[in-house]
DNA sequence: TACCAAAACGAACGATCGTGCTATAATTAG
DNA sequence: CTAATTATAGCACGATCGTTCGTTTTGGTA
């Protein structure tokens, strides 16, 4: 792993725990144990450390919630798998959240190109998650008539909303909430049994 | 109205736009048209400005998405007053969401007084829709094993997620998402027509 | 009109922000 | 081994942060 990838590592561990842009250079150095220009040195701009870092946050998510998954079995089953690793991957560090989440907050409505390079990755992932239900249709698990981004309309508000009962509200059966509802979800998109 | 609410409303205003963290003292200053430190006195600090908007920004909730929610009958009717109402206060502003997201993905992991405030808030709030679900339930409206919580859970991520394709994501489609995902929502709990 | 409390102000503080410079230490190439 | 390139450090800059202080302006009361 090279210097300027453990770098990003730890910023977007820090980014995780006090959100994305209250990350700083200043902070990040200190945190990495080095001098804040020589830590700037490696990115030359706030704006480019930035973008990297949600590069960066983007590959982590596609090796450890896309990618395993398409080892499974196209269908619901590949489906389950990434919602798996997807919650996994939001909940796996002990302190800080989903990075995506507090940058899209945070820049929903700054525009720019962080913007747009948030925007870009969001919908990528809402793409990827729409294919897999278009899979699932396809084989027969999910009604022929399921609008796949429609499912992942819904699907993406209950991951945020178990986030925020997780994280905020600390309640201790958001797991369990957010499961019920990807089970209703699956449900009321099941294909007509005749 | 006083002065001081001439300066939350405008702190509100502002903190929409540009988040809620992002809100600072300077730039509230500069936009009511008075001096740092004139405003200051207000307040005396920072924590007690920012609790003091989110006071306001709930008590503007309350009036303006549930209490003319009671005036209409109880059961559905009512909760689909109370959820018209919500997606108007949330878009009502052209520039600027709602003001509780921001908030509540900034400081969900930092321990303080504000995180407790929003929490406080947070928790009336899904509480006053999960009271909202349970007076259907009573009306025969929806399934008697009908979990408000859950219903309350799920709803949640759907405004979210509206707010996110809203806003980040320019879908034009985002409110039919909503109201689509809403009419689903309330499909998958009506009662058995037996 | 004279007085007093509240409100607003300007200036300054120490801290930190992002970002340049310049010099030194480390690494690599020839 | 030397030369060139790169990485890091130190320092300073202007800007802005929240906050404090002392002064002036304001508005209401006696």
């Amino acid at each position: 792993m090279s210097k300027k990838d453990y770098i990003l590592n730890s910023a977007l561990q820090l980014s995780r725990q006090i959100g994305f842009e209250a990350l700083t250079i200043g902070g990040l150095a200190k945190s990495v144990g080095m001098s804040k220009s020589g830590l700037f040195g490696h990115f030359n701009s706030k704006e480019k450390l930035q973008k990297m870092v949600l590069d960066y946050a983007a590959t982590e998510f596609t090796n450890e919630v896309i990618r395993p998954a398409l080892k499974t079995p196209r269908g619901l089953q590949r489906l389950d798998q990434m919602i798996s690793n997807w919650l996994n991957w939001s909940t796996t560090q002990k302190k800080g959240g989903c990075p995506f989440i507090s940058a899209i907050i945070e820049f929903d409505d700054r525009p720019g190109e962080i913007r747009e390079h948030i925007k870009h990755y969001q919908t990528m992932m809402l793409d990827s998650f729409a294919k897999a239900v278009d899979l699932a249709v396809e084989e027969n698990e999910l009604a022929k008539d399921c609008d796949s981004q429609q499912f992942a309309f819904q699907l993406y508000g209950y991951v945020i909303s178990f986030h925020v009962y997780h994280r905020l509200l600390g309640d201790e059966k958001s797991q369990e909430r957010f499961l019920d509802a990807y089970t209703n979800l699956k449900f009321s998109y099941s294909p007509e049994e005749l």
